[in-house]
DNA sequence: GCCAACGTTGGC
DNA sequence: GCCAACGTTGGC
């Protein structure tokens, strides 16, 4: 099983409203950054464990927990002219652009914020504090994993 | 609202 | 293939 965390603002899709989604399920589309369409069609597995992340927003941070509950299949929403995040170049023959589906496991007790993250020296190789990162998903090791929980 | 750090686009 | 211009992300 691998880990990952994933990017969302609240202001357009929060932790409260993936669990408020029936089945506490919605699916991840509008991602169009080709390394992290690479991870959702390559490497995400159901099962796969996610840390909620919450960005542009007061006090940037994890959140909560959610898992994969469907392996990558082609976003629909850039086949669609109105849609936001429509794209021309991507067809339902050969899409260019993926999703996969993310089921609401639970809240965090507290945010675990960006801010200290940073303060930890065992995250230092965490994708997220990397100079410059902007990847909305990114892997986590297991032992970030593990050390990140611990803070809850 | 500002701006740094990207990624993408398109002219050449 | 280079690179300037532009658009986006996201912290602050």
């Amino acid at each position: 099983m691998r880990y990952w965390l994933m990017k969302s603002e609240p202001d357009a899709f929060g932790i409260d409203d993936l669990q408020n989604r029936s089945q506490q399920t919605e699916h991840w589309d509008g991602v169009r950054n080709y390394q992290a369409r690479n991870m959702m069609r390559d490497a995400m597995k159901i099962g796969d464990q996610v840390f909620f992340y919450h960005s542009n927003c007061a006090e940037p941070g994890i959140v909560g927990i959610a898992r994969i509950a469907r392996e990558g299949y082609p976003d629909f929403t850039a086949f669609d002219p109105d849609d936001k995040h429509f794209d021309p170049k991507s067809n339902p023959d050969k899409p260019t652009w993926i999703m996969v589906d993310v089921q609401f496991v639970r809240r965090l007790s507290r945010t675990i914020s960006l801010k200290e993250l940073k303060l930890k020296t065992e995250l230092t190789e965490l994708a997220l504090l990397r100079r410059g990162n902007r990847l909305s998903i990114m892997p986590v090791s297991e032992q970030q994993w593990q050390f990140i929980l611990g803070l809850e």
